[in-house]
DNA sequence: TGTACATCAGTGAACGCGCGTTCACTGATGTAC
DNA sequence: TGTACATCAGTGAACGCGCGTTCACTGATGTAC
C-alpha cells in the first residue's frame, strides 16, 4: 500500500466536515441577524455540542471570522470567473450574476461591499482579491471594446490631455469602475431596503442602468 | 408677572440640556464604533453620572436609537432644505451638500442609507421622510429641464409608450433616483474604505458621475 | 493478532466581562399657602 | 418671609443574561511494535 494513495486520513475528512458545518451555521447566524449575531456559543448549540469544542476548529471568534470574510471574497471572484469561463464574458452577464450572488445572501455581499465591520480587521489579502474582481470587470469592457462597442460609459468624451485617463468617460477603467459604482449603488438600496414603498422596481432600475452601461 | 414670558423653567432648559449632551455621547460612539457601541453605562460614566441615571432621560437604549435615527433622517432632510433655501437649488449644489454631510459622519450616512441595523425596528416616519428627501432630488431636476436642460440621464431616449415612465432616461422620475443610487454607490464605497489602494480618487469620480447627471 | 502508547475530539466547570434594566432610596429643587 | 409638601434628578445595589475564552480532564480513535 503505498501513501500516496490516501492523502486525507478519515480523521482529516471528519474534521474538514465539521468545519465545514460551523461554518454553514455560522452564515445562516450572520444571513439571520449581521455580523453581530455570530456567536461561537449558540452555533455550539446548535451542532449539539458545548462552546468549548469549537475552540478544536477554531482558534478564536476572530479567526472564524476572517475565514468567513475570505470565503465570501473567494466566492464572489469565483462566480465572476465562472461567467467568464462560461464563454459570456460580457458585461450583462457580469451584472446579471453580480445580483444573482447579492441576493442569494445580502449579508454575505455586504461583508465584501458594505460598511467595515467595527473592531474587525479585514485580513490583508483583502485588496488583492478585490483587485482581482474589478480587473475582471475591466477585462469585460475591453472585451466590449474589441467586440466594437467602445463609446463613454455616457456624457461626451473627454478632450485629450485634459484631467487623469482613469476619468475619461471612454476609458475601459472608467467604465469598469462606473459599472462597479453605479451596480453597487442599486444593489446595496435595494438590499437595504430603501426602495420598500417608494414605486421602485430595484430589478428593472437595475437592467436601466446596465443598458446604460453595456451599450452594443 | 404673565405666565407667557416663560413658557420653559430651568428644569425643562436643564432637562433639554441633558438630554441634548447624551445624544451628543451617543454619536460619538456611534462615529468611532459604529450602532453596536452604543452602550447606555458607558454614555452615563463619560458624563459622570450612574447609567440607572440616564433612565430619566430616555426610557430604553431603543428610545435613544429612534431618537438618534430621526435626527439623522431630519439633519439630512434640513441639509437639503438649506440647500434649496439658499437659492442654489441646482443639482450639482445638492450632491456636493450630500458629500459634505455624508463626510462629515459617516456613520450617520449608514444610518440612514447603509444596511438595516439588525434587530432594531425604524420608525414609522421614515418613508416618508426618504420620499420628502428624494423630492427634492426630484424638484431640482425639474428645475433643470425648466432651465433648458432635459436632456436624458445618458443613453437613448426611450421610445414612447414603451416600458414604465420612470424608467424612461429623460423623465424627472428616473433622473433623481439615478442621482440617488449613482452618488450613493461613489459614498457608500468611499465611506466604507473600498477605493483605498484601488488608486481611485473618491472626489473626483464623484464629481466625474456628478457631470455626467448634471450637465448644463 | 494483541498490547502499549500517543493523539486528539469533546466535556463541564469556571472566569471575568459588559450589557440593559429595575427598584428602593436620598437629597435637592420648586411650589403653595 | 417662612413653613409644609410635592416633584424629580440621581444613586447604589442587584438581577439575569450571554458572551469569548481557559483549563484540567475523559474517552475514543489511530499508530507502532
Amino acid at each position: 500500500m503505498t501513501e500516496t494513495a490516501a492523502t486525507t486520513t478519515p480523521r482529516e475528512r471528519y474534521r474538514r466536515q465539521v468545519r465545514a458545518e460551523i461554518k454553514e451555521r455560522a452564515w445562516e447566524q450572520i444571513a439571520s441577524a449581521g455580523t453581530t449575531a455570530l456567536s461561537l456559543n449558540k452555533i455550539a448549540k446548535i451542532m449539539g455540542l458545548s462552546g468549548a469544542g469549537l475552540y478544536r476548529y477554531f482558534t478564536s471568534r476572530d479567526a472564524l471570522l476572517t475565514e468567513l470574510v475570505r470565503d465570501a471574497y473567494q466566492s464572489l471572484a469565483d462566480t465572476f470567473r465562472a461567467v467568464a469561463d462560461g464563454g459570456e464574458s460580457d458585461l450583462r452577464s457580469m451584472a446579471r450574476a453580480l445580483r444573482a450572488w447579492a441576493l442569494a445572501d445580502p449579508q454575505r455581499y455586504f461583508l465584501v461591499y458594505g460598511p467595515p465591520v467595527p473592531g474587525y480587521r479585514s485580513p490583508a489579502d483583502r485588496t488583492s482579491t478585490m483587485s482581482d474582481i474589478l480587473s475582471q470587470i475591466r477585462g469585460a469592457c475591453d472585451a466590449a471594446a474589441r467586440k466594437g462597442y467602445s463609446g463613454p460609459v455616457c456624457g461626451p468624451a473627454a478632450e485629450p490631455g485634459e484631467g487623469r485617463e482613469d476619468l475619461d468617460p471612454g476609458s475601459a477603467q472608467r467604465r469598469a469602475v462606473a459599472f462597479w459604482t453605479r451596480l453597487h449603488g442599486v444593489l446595496s438600496l435595494e438590499l437595504s431596503g430603501h426602495f420598500a414603498g417608494m414605486d421602485i422596481d430595484p430589478a428593472l432600475l437595475y437592467e436601466a442602468e446596465l443598458d446604460l452601461l453595456a451599450i452594443g
